[in-house]
DNA sequence: GCCACGTTACGGTAATTACCGAAGCATCAG
DNA sequence: CTGATGCTTCGGTAATTACCGTAACGTGGC
């Protein structure tokens, strides 16, 4: 194997404190200037820029210029779903702290994204009541969405069949992805219908996003199509 | 996220050029003594005595004494995809070196074990064979075994109810994971069925590993098998 | 043109940490 | 018991690297 030299290059980047942060930050999957990155790194300007500069150049994070910023985001899926694995194993294994649950937290467990999904409390409830109403099946391995939940997700005006022509996929079943919820240790749903629900919900005004966080707020709307059209339990 | 520490601990773990030879190796999913780690770290028994101890101290490794020798093996299956995953990432980003291909490479290409399911061409062979007989479906999140899918691994002996009922897991549909190969970029088959698909074929003879390695052969029971049975193409 | 701002490049410093040699424990063979 | 093997612990050394201060560069606003 070549590539074992740069397998411990990746995992040494994400080692380091400052850029652990910075790429925790960017899994909701947004583009952050290097300044905010700096801020979640806790560390000067000039010191986020050189790590920025090394992720970059490796193919971890993409850059986009856009006037005086620059704005860096995860630089694919597999990225993100790398970060995600390694996020299951820490918290797996931090069994022992007291677990304490700041303010800021709150809001993160209650609802986030995950990338390109939802994630918290609503990521799962929203899984929980696909499968409690036989419109997905989850294992931990992989779920697939039931032919009605094909047809309800239709009725909410998510084309699950343009989705996955879109990805050039031949899936006659729909096929999506289960992501263990570090908060709630329960799966939730991610792949490409993972991605598209939650895309929508935020076109929909169904939810939206609390600023300058990963957390999402679920707005009165989507509150009402939650429970009413997907059946589910909100506290 | 308290789990921020945690997260940046367990990545620069891997970080490092010696461990990370290590958890490569381990990634077959056997057991292998710190003598033989040390080797394939290229470090002294000293220092991988050290690097050892620290992953296992975290719960990356778990340890089994016996007699004076120590085994060490991936703690979790979480751990093995995590490893996966980055290698993903770093093959992904790999797109440049001449990427020369050696003796044993050759071998490791062919056939090999992942952990717990089987990779490699034969790996990629399989989970073709598999959908193109309309035994399973595949898609970039996630897979599932079809009916005829199911009667087929029961005639071969694999009881897959069984397996999902030791599991504790509940899927109607027989759901499994897809794994991106690293040498043939292109998905075989890993989850619960893969890895019962591996574990039968070594109880069987159908494969057997090469000493030393994490290469496998196949043997000439194997060879017919594979392709009477599952109607594989194995050149 | 000028200044403000975001970002990057360059220097030296400080801390971390991987590494090995030597020595100490445990286990097994004789 | 004695010697050999596998593994670990302990020191000291060397290399890596994260960090920031200072300074320079580019862009946008005035």
């Amino acid at each position: 194997m070549a590539s074992n030299a740069m397998f411990a290059t990746v995992a040494s980047l994400v080692g380091d404190p400052a850029r652990a942060g910075m790429l925790h930050a960017l899994m909701d999957g947004r583009a952050l200037t290097a300044s905010e990155l700096a801020q979640v790194g806790r560390v000067t300007p000039q010191t986020a820029s050189g790590h920025l500069t090394r992720m970059a150049a490796v193919g971890l994070l993409s850059v986009e210029k856009q006037g005086r910023h620059r704005y860096y985001r995860l630089a694919s899926q597999a990225v993100a779903q790398m970060i995600e694995s390694i996020m299951q194993v820490a918290s797996g294994l931090e069994r022992k702290r007291p677990l304490f649950v700041g303010p800021r937290d709150v809001a993160l467990r209650a609802a986030r994204t995950c990338y390109d999904h939802l994630a918290g409390r609503l990521g799962v409830a929203l899984a929980d009541a696909l499968v409690a109403g036989g419109y997905a099946e989850l294992a931990s391995d992989a779920g697939l969405v039931t032919d009605a939940g094909t047809q309800l997700l239709h009725r909410m005006g998510i084309d699950v069949d343009a989705l996955l022509a879109r990805r050039g996929k031949r899936a006659p079943r729909v096929l999506c992805r289960p992501c263990l919820d570090w908060s709630e240790r329960r799966p939730h749903l991610a792949g490409a219908v993972g991605a598209a629900i939650c895309a929508h919900s935020f076109q929909n005004g169904w939810i939206r996003r609390i600023p300058a966080s990963r957390a999402v707020a679920i707005t009165a709307k989507g509150q009402r199509i939650f429970r009413e059209d997907f059946g589910m339990h909100l506290e």
